[in-house]
DNA sequence: GGCGTATCTTGACAGTGTCAAGTTAAAAGG
DNA sequence: CCTTTTAACTTGACACTGTCAAGATACGCC
């Protein structure tokens, strides 16, 4: 049965997604070739079907360690820093956008097309990917408990918008369309406003 | 000098850029090359070189028609329906929804990385882009002309900010990430909210 | 009618993802 | 310890892709 491992080589697996990782840090995810990368890591060019189907599979598992960071940032954002909503809402979008323009790339790969739209998503990356989107609704909810919303509204809802508000945000600055980070930090400013006027009112 | 056209083959720079927006209606844009598009509109495989710079540029091209229609979509909105705000908010976020779940393809490509990021747009799409963007603002503008915003808000960054929740309801609509169409009109209309809110602070 | 030039074609090159068939080496069973 | 099974890996090949260089063609102009 051999627990996936040490063969010939070692640990592939682990070694491509590690490699591919570098490539698309280095050289952007234009640069990803399964031969570029089967080459970098050492082995030969069709290597790396034995441990992932599909080019589209490994980038879904590169996609899949995007959402865990993710998941891992939005677990440990102060929304209430010190009883100040403001800033702590400012303060978690400030590192959603940090996160999305380190890695522009991956940030792309995890919500881009190619991925959901063509090649279906591994359930691996559903879930981790949906998983992420709850833990947000679960604490924008308890957030939202002590408030009353407008009529027609409510914390899911009040969730779904503003995520896609941040995420608009990054797109368009990580795809190159807004260009200036300084003006982009006031945009998301804005955002913030957006968000607590449906709260306040 | 000859008016761009009727040599071999009549007018192949148009006939181009129609082939490839049936080939992309029809069949998705990773169906989009240049030798297929090329045998489909019976001219050899380099023929488009002549017309094209790059593959880059006609993608251009196409982007900047999308932007065109979107244009169009944004000056024909109708935003106080009978002095009704929030019905014409509503209608027009609507237009917006549908333009970008209509043509996926197309507007992945106007507001893709691989126009903006990698490859420079040329300077016609950038043009009608940020023609497209003033427009808007300048409509967001007038609207809340009579109404005074939160402070350190400003009707440029509101605009701004609200382009980017439409944009990514859209992205997240037609990447393939939220897929229940119904769904994303609910929380379009929650988006409208949050957009209201600030205004009526 | 000949010339220049824009237009188009053919051949070629370096890439790409992927598969079929063969090879190697590690684990399992006697 | 030796054989058998099987996972891991390699090599060769195929059909694609974008792009370029060199050649052929036909149109407009003088």
């Amino acid at each position: 049965m051999t627990q996936a491992g040490n063969y010939h080589h070692g640990d592939l697996r682990a070694a491509l997604l590690e490699g591919a990782e570098a490539l698309v840090r280095d050289a952007g995810i234009e640069a990803l070739s399964l031969r570029r990368l089967a080459e970098q890591v050492g082995v030969s060019r069709s290597a790396p079907y034995h441990h992932f189907r599909d080019k589209h599979e490994l980038l879904c598992a590169l996609a899949a360690r995007g959402f865990s960071e993710l998941e891992a940032l939005i677990e440990q954002a102060q929304l209430e820093r010190q009883g100040d909503l403001e800033a702590g809402l400012r303060g978690f979008v400030r590192a959603y956008l940090r996160f999305a323009t380190e890695h522009p790339d991956i940030y792309d790969l995890m919500f881009g097309r190619t991925i959901w739209q063509s090649g279906r998503p591994t359930e691996e990356l559903r879930e981790v990917a949906y998983r992420s989107f709850r833990r947000y609704a679960e604490r924008i909810g308890h957030l939202t408990s002590k408030v009353t919303l407008p009529t027609g509204s409510n914390p899911l809802r009040l969730a779904q918008a503003s995520w896609a508000t941040l995420h608009g945000l990054c797109r368009l600055l990580i795809d190159g369309i807004y260009v200036n980070r300084r003006d982009m930090e006031e945009v998301s400013e804005e955002a913030v406003r957006l968000m607590l006027a449906v709260v306040r009112s």
